[in-house]
RNA sequence: GCGAUUGUAGUUUAACGGUAGAAUGCGAGACUGUGGCUCUUGAGACGAGGGUUCGACUCCCUCCUUUCGCUCCA
């Protein structure tokens, strides 16, 4: 059928929209405590911006490419944080921005990965590992509001390469050797020993098995050391794990995920890096992932007013309610018909208004759920539907 | 992208080499001030295109889609 979604698009509507609306509320209110400030940027931009210099992205080869009638290359985004190159310039630092939007990506699709996805990035830019600290109370924060447990896991790009100087490993040969090493939570060992021979570095496997205490006489274990020491004062706990690597090729010291039990994908993922000369650090939540965890309730907070030929009065009813912030629906057909709308879209507060209620300057709320019915003077209406 | 898997109304599903039945949801009504029960009624489907066949939703091929691995990522 032509009016299908695309492989690995989809419609948000009813109780999944309005989860994904509250999460975002969460975000933005959360973001905006910490003192980020919004910004919003295009999601199609040169082609070759989007690439960037990380060519040695895998991201960077499932980017949708498109061309206008000027014959520009373009190509939607496939992440939010290339944009703050722009987004940042003449800005005073530390710039700390938040930005939610959906971003591209031409890859495979799985249950928990699509092709079109909402990223909610913060990024500190001019940063220093408190703002690593930082950056992780906001997300443990924020996971806690949602109800999702989950352990926020971090190393450092630093540390890994210093592992590999140490055991002499050729550069070329690194990025290859860090994707065997991510491998360890999926193959058995053996088979990332095998993997590792190739390249010299079956050694490695030895050393990520050790505990925490052995990578302290590495000089860039620092980084670690000074992030838990940080985050300690926020009272948040992180999982140090040595074969953390993540993705995108330009982070350049700690780096940040956050994983859960109850999916094998992260959450979210970060790190810190450098644009433009500055130290910066950054986040990103997943909003399509965040929704699948989150333990939030499916609130309808509007209110039903049936008018029973009492169309003016049901509407000044309305305004007023509205002046209290009080959402509201008014229906004029058939009884029948507007209780079943409330039910189907889960409104649980119903007001009659008819002549009985006009004579005696009382209205009428029925609680769906329950059944119950009371006459209630406009005032205590109000009262009553603001708790 | 490769390998496997899937595809019947919005959703869940039934049957059959002779063009499809149900449940639920949706619309209208029974019921002109009371819903989630009941009854009547209406709209709604074989993913797309080829081929085999007198005839295909059913068999074959291609594409698309679904789900799962690999790769990688939020």
């Amino acid at each position: 059928m032509a009016n299908e979604c695309v492989k690995g698009f989809k419609d948000y509507t009813g109780e999944e929209a309005r989860i994904r609306e509250e999460i975002r509320k969460i975000l933005v209110k959360n973001f905006e405590l910490f003192g980020f400030e919004p910004a919003e940027a295009p999601i199609i931009e040169n082609e070759e911006f989007v690439r960037g210099d990380n060519s040695n992205d895998e991201a960077v080869s499932d980017i949708f490419r498109l061309k206008d009638k000027g014959e520009r290359n373009l190509a939607l985004r496939y992440e939010l944080t290339f944009q703050l190159k722009r987004l940042m310039q003449n800005k005073k630092l530390p710039y700390k921005r938040y930005q939610i939007g959906p971003v591209f990506r031409d890859e495979p699709t799985t249950g928990n990965r699509f092709r079109q996805f909402t990223q909610c990035d913060i990024d500190i830019i001019g940063s220093s590992i408190k703002d690593d600290a930082e950056i992780l109370a906001i997300t443990s924060k924020i996971l806690e509001e949602l109800g999702i447990k989950a352990v926020i896991n971090v190393n450092s790009r630093r540390l890994m390469n210093e592992i590999l100087e140490s055991e002499g490993i050729k550069e070329k040969d690194r990025i290859e050797v860090i994707k065997e090493v991510d491998k360890l939570d999926k193959l058995s060992e053996k088979e990332v020993k095998d993997n590792l021979k190739k390249y010299k570095a079956e050694k490695l496997i030895d050393i990520f098995k050790k505990s925490e205490k052995y990578f302290e006489k590495y000089a860039s274990y620092s980084d670690v050391q000074q992030l838990k020491e940080a985050c300690s004062n926020y009272g948040i706990k992180t999982n140090f794990l040595p074969t953390l690597a993540r993705g995108l090729s330009y982070y350049n010291a700690n780096v940040f995920e956050v994983k859960t039990l109850e999916m094998k994908e992260s959450v979210c993922g970060g790190g810190s890096y450098m644009f433009n000369g500055a130290q910066s650090t950054g986040i990103s939540f997943g909003l399509e992932r965040l929704s699948q965890l989150a333990k939030l309730k499916n609130k309808n907070s509007q209110t039903l007013i049936i008018s029973l030929g009492q169309d003016k009065e049901s509407i000044k009813l309305a305004e007023e309610l509205r002046e209290n912030n009080l959402s509201c629906v008014v229906m004029y057909n058939k009884v029948s018909k507007a209780l079943e709308y409330a039910n189907a879209y889960l409104i649980d507060k119903v007001i009659f208004i008819g002549e009985d209620e006009i004579k005696k300057k009382k209205l009428k709320l029925r609680d769906m759920k329950t059944g119950k019915e009371e006459m209630l003077s406009q005032t205590e209406l109000i009262k009553k539907l603001s708790k």
